[in-house]
DNA sequence: CGGCTTTGACCCGCGC
DNA sequence: GCGCGGGTCAAAGCCG
């Protein structure tokens, strides 16, 4: 009962913080626009800050206006993979004029020592495809809800092989399986018995980086051999996202894991070390748009 | 036995 | 019409 109404607590707070920096953001002329080129040599702290805040408040906010005009606020290129997505939409408008809403994006992720992120959903691979002047493959996923349509697609970049390119599409029609399938914090045997289900699927997912396979590993020293704390964020969400959350899977809404977060408090069961130090691992959040 | 990944085959849209 | 390439299907196999 009192996790539900600090959920609350949060998701209205969350709502404040969103609009103030949506705000600030509006007079961030600099970022009105952002190649993904740009991004990632922008490691100035200043605009590092700010795209991370500006990512961090899309998906803490409440309402789908919030994501939408954040989204639209950030985008917007024509970088490789997500030029690819974009000119597709473009060229193929989902559900063939049904007036159906389709999401789709496209995210840039660094792959950060052993792992990748979990973004909170619980995916099938239903297929591979090797992509033509592409040495990697790109992986094909859906959601394992039968009745979401969600799907995925993973593929490393041609220009860094340290990034992956990851590009969503459809919207969850249900909570994160981290709400559902995951054990309470405190039930370290349970993530346990997960994580080393994953460590041994890990083993067979081949030179393509997979973000499920490769997230929720145990408490296991990053590349820095610190701890990465973005399980907390994780399970703060859990408490506090629903279907407006699902528009942006979780790695998006929390990219940036500060040490002052208002999650601080939450226990931490395991750790997913795909994250540490994600300021600098994310390098590019959100390329793609909505539709 | 159920759920998952793998992987070759198939389908379909697009450009020539 | 044809070939190419991307996306999906589905059978087979693996694993707990």
């Amino acid at each position: 009962m009192e996790a539900i109404e600090e959920a609350e607590a949060n998701r209205f707070d969350d709502l404040g913080h969103c609009r103030r920096i949506m705000r600030e953001l509006r007079e961030e002329k600099s970022l009105r626009f952002i190649s993904p080129e740009a991004a990632e040599s922008k490691r100035d702290a200043r605009h590092e800050s700010v795209v991370n805040r500006l990512i961090a408040a899309v998906y803490s906010g409440p309402t789908i206006g919030d994501v939408e005009s954040a989204l639209t606020l950030t985008t917007f290129t024509n970088g490789d993979a997500a030029g690819r997505c974009s000119s597709r939409s473009t060229v193929c408008p989902p559900d063939k004029g049904q007036g159906k809403m389709e999401h789709k994006y496209t995210l840039r992720l660094k792959i950060c020592g052993v792992g990748l992120a979990d973004d909170g959903y619980k995916w099938r691979k239903y297929g591979q495809k090797s992509i033509k002047n592409s040495p990697n493959p790109r992986s094909y996923y859906r959601c394992s809800n039968p009745r979401c349509g969600a799907k995925k697609q993973v593929e490393r970049s041609m220009e860094d092989p340290e990034m992956l390119i990851v590009t969503y599409e459809g919207l969850h029609l249900h909570c994160t399986y981290s709400h559902l399938l995951l054990p309470p914090p405190r039930e370290d045997s349970r993530a346990g018995f997960h994580a080393s289900k994953k460590l041994k699927r890990r083993s067979m997912a081949g030179a393509l980086g997979d973000t499920t396979i490769r997230s929720r590993l145990p408490s296991q020293p990053a590349v820095d051999g610190t701890v990465s704390p973005v399980v907390e964020e994780e399970d703060a969400l859990q408490s506090s996202e629903g279907l407006l959350e699902d528009v942006v899977p979780l790695l998006v809404r929390k990219p940036c894991i500060s040490t002052a977060s208002s999650y601080d408090r939450r226990p931490s069961s395991y750790s997913n070390p795909s994250w540490a130090n994600s300021s600098s691992c994310f390098s590019l959040g959100i390329l793609s748009t909505t539709m």
